[in-house]
DNA sequence: CTTAATTTTCAAAAATGACTGAAAGTTCTG
DNA sequence: CAGAACTTTCAGTCATTTTTGAAAATTAAG
């Protein structure tokens, strides 16, 4: 296998990956062609390589740089804009844990919390406000850790992580 | 709000969650309808809380016990099929950690693996293959993780989970 | 075996989500 | 300031995924 056919189907492999836990397709693949990219991007760059408009290139350069995974930078002499992604995959990964569980794991826990405002009348009520109370339990927990670890650095993830598979 | 009200929150709350993380939207609905019923349900019934046609409710049933989450049973005297959902959440949770590890981890994890078959050619090549290796190697830890707590009971969990938060 | 009840399949339709391209907006340069 | 270079927006189009519904298959009962 050469360089640019490994290349090609990391890009694809990213891709599918992203698009089954929940992250657009194209997204996924502009990430992962930054991420093998040692140099700085134009839109224009990843145009070409992807094969796609420059209106789909500039949204999912704007949603990477939401997410914060992707960085934009400006070259002496040249007015066009490059872009660039964090390398560090543990920060990557890190990054990505803060930001899904700010937009969707923190949304759901309000409206599970709101569930449990029904009022408990009768054994049906009180059947479904207990299974909506265990799933925010859980999710509380998750909360919790997942919190803990964006909040840690490395080394203590590394340690925690090490004494778990003992 | 009342119970009808509330289940209806909670069906359409679970089946946008799930969507966000690339499942199917009325399989999640279905599986929240069957969490919070008491009773099995038949096709039928899930058909109309739902407002669904036959044809999909049977698809996400058996996409549903292909997962694991949910279960057929027979009633004396009764030709239909009915269903339940596993009611423990926290088998609920391992299940599907354990489902997704397999059908979306580890197929990546082979792909990164063949990826660095690479020749090491350059520095570009080389540069490749760091950022794949550095991936496979979070993914290989993810894996291992993963595996470990879907393997262990719920004992093991819960200490290791207290001992991480102190 | 025949009929009726029920489940399964799958091609076509609908719905959803993503992409394009051109026009409008912005910023820079001379 | 005018023009050039580049970026952003978004209505319309396109692609993918999901759903439907009717027919085929299966299963049970008489």
């Amino acid at each position: 296998m050469n360089l640019d056919e490994g290349k090609q189907r990391f890009i694809q492999a990213w891709g599918s990956f992203g698009s089954k836990w929940g992250i657009n397709r194209t997204m996924a693949q502009v990430h992962a062609l930054l991420l093998i990219s040692p140099m700085s991007l134009s839109a224009d760059n990843i145009m070409d390589e992807l094969d796609i408009s420059r209106g789909n290139a500039n949204m999912n350069l704007r949603a990477l740089m939401d997410w914060g995974l992707v960085m934009k930078e400006y070259k002496p002499g040249d007015r066009k804009e490059y872009f660039y992604a964090e390398k560090d995959i543990w920060r990557v990964a890190i990054q990505i844990i803060g930001q899904r569980k700010k937009r969707e794991l923190e949304p759901i826990r309000e409206i599970l919390e709101s569930l449990m405002q029904v009022e408990p009348a009768d054994a049906e009520t009180a059947a479904f406000k207990k299974t909506v109370a265990d799933i925010s339990d859980l999710s509380a927990a998750a909360d919790k850790m997942l919190d803990k670890i964006t909040k840690s650095d490395r080394n203590w993830i590394m340690t925690s992580f090490i004494k778990m598979l003992n």
